[in-house]
DNA sequence: CAAATTATGTGCAAAATACACACGTTTTCA
DNA sequence: TGAAAACGTGTGTATTTTGCACATAATTTG
């Protein structure tokens, strides 16, 4: 058992990697190389989006923006913009016909799958040196810190149901 | 030596929890209970913005945009309202006149120590069920994970040297 | 079943953004 | 060395993006 100090100062370092692998993702480098490659034009907004959809659709254009600080309307219009170009596709909700659904179309898989390659080449000589061990205890206790953090924060405030 | 396919799955999986890991950052309950907790009255993007000049700084307007993936004329002009609300101060770099460094001041670090204050308050509960060699390695292995890509992005391409 | 709530979308005004350009500083190289 | 090119920053201005007010359709509530 470390001390309680030394558990919150891999808070704040746990942190500060986490600004850091952000502020990565950021750098236009890597989008700009990957949509290249994808051979894709879209601005970075489109393009985040787009990537949401593939992970998290069918989605409603609210729950997008609820996920990405953005006013529901924006969102609306951009979503309309990709369904435009056919990279996404909307349909009412069987179960609710007030929301119109977003998912990936074909085409929009393309592109998001390009991408996943082109990231794949990227990233895979970073992790060159690694040790099976490390890249798979990095793999699993991220996964569990984003679970971890998304369940808490579905969770009311009084946390003891 | 597992095969390279499981290696192949690991960083597909760490793309993944990266992904959900930066849209929960985005979730507005975060931040807005951040700033509430802090006392300030910022908008997202100056918020982000002192965070990134405590983390990077003294860092100049060209070198943000960059990171942030602005026009540097839209960076300048969010450096000015930030220095204005008395956050961060400029100088000219000592190395090179025509550079004008950005860099918090103690009212500034008064607000990024309360946000970090708050953030640990809310991320404890997090790990409060992590064992300490899981927390430990998380956060090693997620420093290695950032400086690995960092240094990997600012090697030339041939990367024999 | 009427009223309140929810999801989505449009008009419009305000804000953010990027392009064109300018100015001072530094680097390049003939 | 010195003139030209490149660089970092900042301002004016046109364009784009954003969010609020409001509208419509669908669902839930009581």
């Amino acid at each position: 058992m470390v001390s309680k100090h030394r558990r919150q100062v891999a808070l704040r370092r746990l942190h500060e990697s986490l600004v850091d692998l952000i502020s990565f993702t950021n750098l236009p480098r890597g989008d700009e190389e990957l949509i290249a490659e994808a051979g894709v034009v879209l601005d970075q907004a489109l393009f985040r989006l787009l990537v949401g959809v593939e992970r998290f659709g069918p989605i409603s254009v609210g729950e997008i923006a609820e996920r990405t600080d953005r006013d529901h309307t924006t969102v609306s219009r951009q979503v309309a913009k990709l369904a435009e170009l056919g990279l996404i596709e909307r349909r009412s909700s069987p179960l609710d016909k007030r929301v119109k659904e977003a998912m990936v179309t074909a085409a929009g898989r393309r592109v998001t799958d390009a991408l996943d390659a082109a990231r794949m080449r990227l990233s895979t000589p970073v992790f060159e040196h690694w040790s099976d061990r490390d890249l798979l205890e990095l793999e699993r206790l991220m996964r569990r810190f984003a679970d971890d953090l998304l369940s808490m924060s579905a969770m009311p405030k009084e946390t003891d149901t």
